[in-house]
RNA sequence: GGGCGCUUAGCUCAGUUGGUUCAGAGCACCUCGUUUACACCGAGGGGGUCGGGGGUUCGAAUCCCUCAGCGCCCA
C-alpha cells in the first residue's frame, strides 16, 4: 500500500475546491418545499487583505453553512465587499500622490475613474483568499456596495427616508484638517499617548456693571473672541453667586452670560470655563443646553475671520494669533497666570496638523422613532444575540440612541441625492436623479423654466454604513422596482422570489465592535422596509489577539499571514486551530500551537483511514467482541451527535468541535479501532469491515463542516462514489437514541483496561507480555473477551488473591495480576491504605450528610437516594480494601 | 463620569435551575515506549483552598454583600 504516513493538504485542497465549484454546490436558488439557510457575509473592505479576524469569522460562517447544506437546507452564503469610503479614498489618494497626481487637481469624475480602476484591481483579493480557506460562498451572488443596483438601492433609501421625514440637515461638530481642507473621521484623528505639553492661560473677564472679575482657564486663547458664555459648576460655592450675571469678552466687550453646568470640573484650571460653541465639541453641547450663540471665528484654512472683531487678527493663522493675543492680554494686565500642563491634542493622521473642531452642515437620520421596533425585537428575543450579554449593551445604546450623521466630505461613495436650486440653506430638493430633481424643483419653486443646469448636487457622499445597513435586503434586490414601492416606502416580499425565499436570513456572524455601526442599523432597515427582522441570530465573535493579548494588527507586525499558515498547516488545520480556542464572546489568543494541533488532528484522521483501508477482508464469522465494539461506538456516536447539536444550537463552536475531536481521537481511534483491530497481518471479517466503513463515514460527515477538505478526500477514498456525489452534499447524520447500559459497560471495560495498563506501566511490565487476571468480580462476564484483547490478558479467572500478585480495585471489585518477581509488600500496603483512607473519609462525609435530619428532610428525594447509594458503594469498597490489606 | 462583564490547573477555557466521586476539558508538563495506522504517535502520571474576606443555606465554584485586580462599551 502506498498511502503516505502523513497527510499532505496541498495535494487535495485545490482539487476539491475546484470540484465543488464545477459541480455548482455553493449556488443556492429558491426551491419550493425546501428550507432556506442564509448567511450574508459581513462585507470586508475592498482595501482589505485577509487577516486572522476574517479567518475566524469566515470559518464560523462556513461551518454553519456547510452543516445546514448537509442537513438538506438550501444553504446560501452571500459574499461581497463594501466600498469603505474613507479607507479606500485615502488609499487612492496615496496611490495618485505616488504617481505625482494631486486629488485637488482632478475633477470628481476623473478621481472616480481612478478609484474604480483601483477597486477593479485590488478589490477582489480578499474574496479570492477566502477560497483558500474553503469558504463555500455562493460566488454568483457576490455583491459590492457600489454595484449599480446596490447604488440605486442606497439612493432610494435616502430619498425614502427624507420623504418620511427621518432625514434632516443640521449643524455638527466635525474634525477639520486645515491643511488637507477636509473633514476626517474620528478614526483618523491620532492622539499622542503621552499627551503633549501645553499652556493653560488664566484670563480675567470683567463682570458687567461691577468691579469684579471672573478668571477662566484656556489653552486656546485665540478662540476668546468666539466666546459666548462662561460656565461654572452649579455646586461650586466659589462662583455660585455669579450665575445669571454677565461677563465681558476682553478687547471687544461682548456681553456673555455666566451659566451653571455640571460639565465643569471644580478642580481643573480655575473652575471657570469659557464657552466657545463654534470651536469645541463639549462647548458646543453646553451651548446647546443653554441656548448660547455660536460665533465661528476661524476660516477653513485655519486663519481668523472678521467675526473675531479685531482687525489685526483677521487673516492670521490661529497659532500666530495665539501668540499675538497672549501678548495683548499681558499688556492689558488680564493674563494672570500661565500654567504648564499635559493635554491630549488630536492631530490629523495624514497631515499631522492639529485638528480643528468645526461646525458644519451635515445630513442626519433621526434615530429615535425609526429604531423603536429594532430595539424591541432584540429585547423580546425575536432576534437573539450570542452571547446574550450583548443584549444589555444593545439596550443601553438603543435607549440613548443619537441621531446619525450620514454625510462624509469625500467623493468615493454614493453621492447624496440632494440638489440645490438657490443660495439659502433650505433651497434644495431630494430626488433619485437629476431629471426627477428638476421636476421637484420646478414644483417647489413654481419656476417651470428651471433646468438641470440650474441645479447643483450636494458634494458629499454617504457614510459607508448608510449603505451596508441595507446589505441583507439589497443583496436580494429588495429595492428593485418590482417590489419596492416608493409611495409607501415598503418592500413587498411576495413580489420578489429571492427575497421571499432567503429573507429573513438565519445567522449573522460578526465582531462585537460593529454591533451598533452595522448590526443595529440593519435591524432598523429590516423593520422599516419589510416589517421583518433581517436575521434570526447574531453570533458575535471574539477578537483575535496575540499571546500578549495585543490585538493583531499590521502595524504591530504581530499577525501571521493567514495564507502562509494555510500552506504550512492546511486549511483544515487552520480552521480547527482557530476554533479550538474561540468560546463564544471571548477573545481568541492566537498561538501557532493551536494550528499545529489542528494539523495533527488532520493527520490522526488520515492515519485512521490508512489503517482501515489497509485491512484485508475475509468472509468469516464476526467475532462477538467486534459486534460489542460496534454497538458501543454507535451509541457513543449518537451521544456525541446529541451533544454536538446542543452546542451548535447555542453557537458554542469550540465545544462542538471539541466534542467531535474527542469522539474521533479518543473514542474512534484509541478505543474502537484498537478493539476491532485484527492481529497483525490477519484479515478482518467482512461484517465488521462494512460496519466500520459506515461508522467512519458518519464520523467524516460530522467533521466535514469543520474540516471540509480532508473529509471530502477520505469520503471518496473510503468507498466507490458515483460522479457528482460528494460529502459536501451528503446527508448530515441525525442524532439517534443511544443505549446507556452499553456505554456504562464499556466505561467499566475501559476503566479496568486502564488500571491494568497502569500496573504494567508502574511495574515495568511490557504491554506485549500477556498474563492471567484474577478477580472476585462477577460483572466482567459480559466484557471479558473484550478486556482480554484491550488489556492483553491471556485468561480471566474468578477466585481469590493468588500468592504473589499486584492488585487494584475498580468500583468495589478487586483484581489481581500475578507478579513475576516478589512484590514489595510495604509499597502495596501503603497504596491500599491511601485508598482506604480516602474512601473512609469520603464515607464519613456522606454519613454526616445522611445523619443530618435537615438534609434528609430538606433535600430532594433523588439527591438523598444518591447519597445512600454513594454510602453503600463506599462501604463495599472499604470492605474489599480491608480484606485485601489483611491478606498481605 | 455612566453602563456591562471577567477573575477556576502552567496556558486557554467548561462548569446549565445551589446537590452524582464535582472540582473538569484541551494544550503544556513529567515518566516509559521507536509495538504491527499515526513520534504530527502510544501508555501512564502529577497539578487547583474555584481572586481575598464576610454572609445566606442541611449543602456554595454556583446566590447576596464587600474589597482587590483586569477588560470592554458609551461619554
Amino acid at each position: 500500500m502506498s498511502i503516505s504516513a502523513q497527510y499532505d493538504p496541498t495535494k487535495v485542497e485545490d482539487k476539491w475546491y475546484k470540484y465543488w465549484m464545477d459541480q455548482n454546490f455553493f449556488h443556492a436558488t429558491p426551491k419550493t418545499g425546501k428550507e432556506a439557510y442564509t448567511i450574508v457575509i459581513p462585507p470586508p473592505n475592498v482595501t482589505g487583505v485577509l487577516h486572522m479576524g476574517h479567518m475566524l469569522n469566515n470559518t464560523i460562517q462556513d461551518v454553519l453553512i456547510r452543516k445546514a447544506r448537509m442537513e438538506g437546507k438550501e444553504a446560501c452564503w452571500v459574499p461581497g465587499t463594501d466600498h469603505a469610503s474613507i479607507a479606500t479614498e485615502a488609499k487612492v489618494v496615496r496611490m495618485l500622490r505616488e504617481k505625482g497626481i494631486k486629488k485637488s487637481d482632478l475633477s470628481r469624475e476623473e478621481f472616480m475613474k481612478h478609484a474604480w480602476e483601483w477597486k477593479e484591481k485590488y478589490g477582489g483579493i480578499i474574496l479570492d483568499q477566502l477560497k483558500k480557506l474553503g469558504a463555500s460562498c455562493d460566488w454568483d451572488r457576490t455583491t459590492f456596495t457600489m454595484d449599480p443596483n446596490y447604488h440605486d438601492a442606497v439612493i432610494k433609501h435616502f430619498v425614502d427616508l427624507f420623504n418620511k421625514g427621518y432625514i434632516y440637515r443640521g449643524l455638527r461638530m466635525v474634525n477639520w484638517d486645515t491643511e488637507a481642507q477636509t473633514t476626517i473621521s474620528n478614526e483618523e484623528v491620532i492622539y499622542n499617548e503621552d499627551g503633549e505639553k501645553a499652556i493653560l492661560y488664566h484670563v480675567k473677564y470683567q463682570i458687567k456693571d461691577s468691579d469684579e472679575f471672573v478668571t477662566i482657564a484656556t489653552q486656546r486663547p485665540e478662540t476668546i473672541l468666539g466666546d459666548t458664555g462662561i460656565a461654572v459648576n452649579p455646586s461650586d460655592e466659589r462662583f455660585k453667586h455669579l450665575i445669571g450675571k454677565k461677563a465681558l469678552v476682553p478687547f471687544i466687550n461682548r456681553e456673555i452670560p455666566i451659566i451653571g453646568d455640571d460639565y465643569v470640573e471644580l478642580d481643573f484650571g480655575t473652575g471657570c470655563l469659557k464657552v466657545t460653541p463654534a470651536h469645541d465639541p463639549n462647548d458646543y453641547e453646553i451651548g446647546q443646553r443653554h441656548n448660547l450663540d455660536t460665533i465661528d471665528t476661524i476660516n477653513l484654512d485655519g486663519t481668523l475671520n472678521e467675526k473675531c472683531e479685531v482687525e489685526k487678527y483677521v487673516g492670521e493663522d490661529r497659532f500666530k494669533v495665539r501668540k499675538m493675543i497672549v501678548k495683548d492680554l499681558k499688556a492689558a494686565e488680564i493674563l494672570v497666570d500661565e500654567e504648564e500642563f499635559i493635554t491630549k491634542i488630536g492631530r490629523s493622521e495624514r497631515t499631522n496638523s492639529v485638528v480643528e473642531p468645526k461646525l458644519s452642515l451635515q445630513w442626519f437620520i433621526k434615530m429615535k422613532d425609526i429604531s423603536k421596533r429594532a430595539h424591541k425585537a432584540v429585547m423580546d428575543d425575536e432576534i437573539q444575540l450570542f452571547p446574550a450579554k450583548f443584549k444589555n449593551t444593545y439596550n443601553h445604546w438603543m435607549e440613548n440612541v443619537r441621531d446619525w450623521c450620514i454625510s462624509r466630505q469625500l467623493w468615493w461613495g454614493q453621492r447624496i441625492p440632494a440638489y440645490y436650486y438657490g443660495q439659502d440653506e433650505g433651497d434644495f430638493v431630494v430626488a433619485e436623479n437629476i431629471e426627477k430633481a428638476v421636476e421637484e424643483a420646478r414644483k417647489t419653486t413654481g419656476n417651470n423654466s428651471l433646468t438641470a443646469d440650474d441645479l447643483k448636487q450636494d458634494e458629499d457622499v454617504l457614510d459607508t454604513w448608510a449603505s451596508s445597513n441595507l446589505w441583507p435586503i439589497a443583496a436580494f434586490g429588495g429595492f428593485d422596482e418590482s417590489c419596492f414601492d416608493p409611495a409607501t416606502g415598503k418592500i413587498d416580499k411576495s413580489k420578489n422570489e429571492e427575497l421571499s425565499f432567503f429573507y429573513p436570513t438565519q445567522t449573522l456572524v460578526t465582531a462585537p465592535e460593529i454591533l451598533f455601526f452595522w448590526v443595529a442599523r440593519m435591524v432598523i432597515a429590516g423593520y422599516e422596509y419589510l416589517d421583518e427582522k433581517p436575521f434570526e441570530n447574531v453570533y458575535l465573535t471574539g477578537i483575535v489577539r496575540d499571546k500578549q493579548r495585543r490585538k493583531m494588527s499590521k502595524s504591530l507586525g504581530n499577525s501571521p499571514d493567514p495564507l502562509d499558515l494555510i500552506k504550512q498547516f492546511g486549511a483544515d488545520g487552520v480552521r480547527t486551530g482557530m476554533l479550538f480556542s474561540s468560546p463564544a464572546g471571548n477573545d481568541l489568543l492566537f498561538d501557532e500551537k493551536l494550528v499545529e494541533q489542528g494539523r495533527n488532528f488532520s493527520n490522526k484522521i488520515w492515519n485512521a483511514f490508512r489503517l482501515v483501508k489497509g485491512w484485508e477482508i475475509t468472509e468469516t464469522e464476526q467475532p462477538a467482541i467486534n459486534a460489542q465494539a460496534i454497538s458501543w461506538f454507535e451509541s457513543k456516536l449518537n451521544k456525541a451527535l446529541t451533544e454536538l447539536e446542543d452546542h451548535f444550537s447555542k453557537f458554542r463552536m469550540s465545544d462542538a468541535l471539541m466534542t467531535a475531536y474527542k469522539l474521533v481521537w479518543n473514542d474512534f481511534c484509541s478505543w474502537y479501532l484498537e478493539w476491532i483491530k485484527p492481529e497483525y497481518g490477519k484479515p478482518i471479517d467482512a461484517e465488521t469491515h462494512a460496519a466500520t466503513t459506515e461508522l467512519f463515514e458518519k464520523v467524516l460527515k460530522l467533521l466535514h463542516p469543520f474540516m471540509p477538505f480532508i473529509t471530502e478526500e477520505l469520503w471518496h477514498e473510503l468507498k466507490e462514489r458515483k460522479d457528482g456525489e460528494a460529502i459536501i452534499v451528503a446527508e448530515w447524520p441525525k442524532a439517534a437514541s443511544f443505549d446507556d447500559t452499553i456505554l456504562k459497560e464499556a466505561d467499566l471495560l475501559f476503566e479496568i483496561t486502564s488500571a491494568v495498563r497502569n500496573i504494567r506501566s508502574s511495574k515495568g511490565i511490557s504491554p506485549k507480555e500477556t498474563f492471567e487476571l484474577t478477580t472476585n468480580s462477577s460483572v466482567v462476564d459480559s466484557i471479558d473477551e473484550s478486556l482480554k484483547k484491550l488489556a492483553n490478558i491471556s485468561e480471566i479467572k474468578s477466585g481469590d488473591k493468588p500468592a504473589n500478585a499486584f492488585s487494584f480495585v475498580v468500583g468495589s471489585d478487586e483484581f489481581f495480576i500475578p507478579a513475576t518477581e516478589s512484590i514489595d509488600i510495604e509499597a502495596e500496603k501503603k497504596k491500599i491504605e491511601e485508598e482506604l483512607n480516602y474512601t473512609k473519609g469520603f464515607m464519613k462525609s456522606v454519613e454526616k450528610k445522611l445523619s443530618n435530619e435537615r438534609f434528609v428532610n430538606g433535600a430532594p428525594e433523588q439527591v438523598v437516594a444518591m447519597e445512600r447509594k454513594k454510602l453503600a458503594d463506599a462501604e463495599a469498597k472499604v470492605k474489599t480494601l480491608e480484606e485485601s490489606l489483611a491478606s498481605l
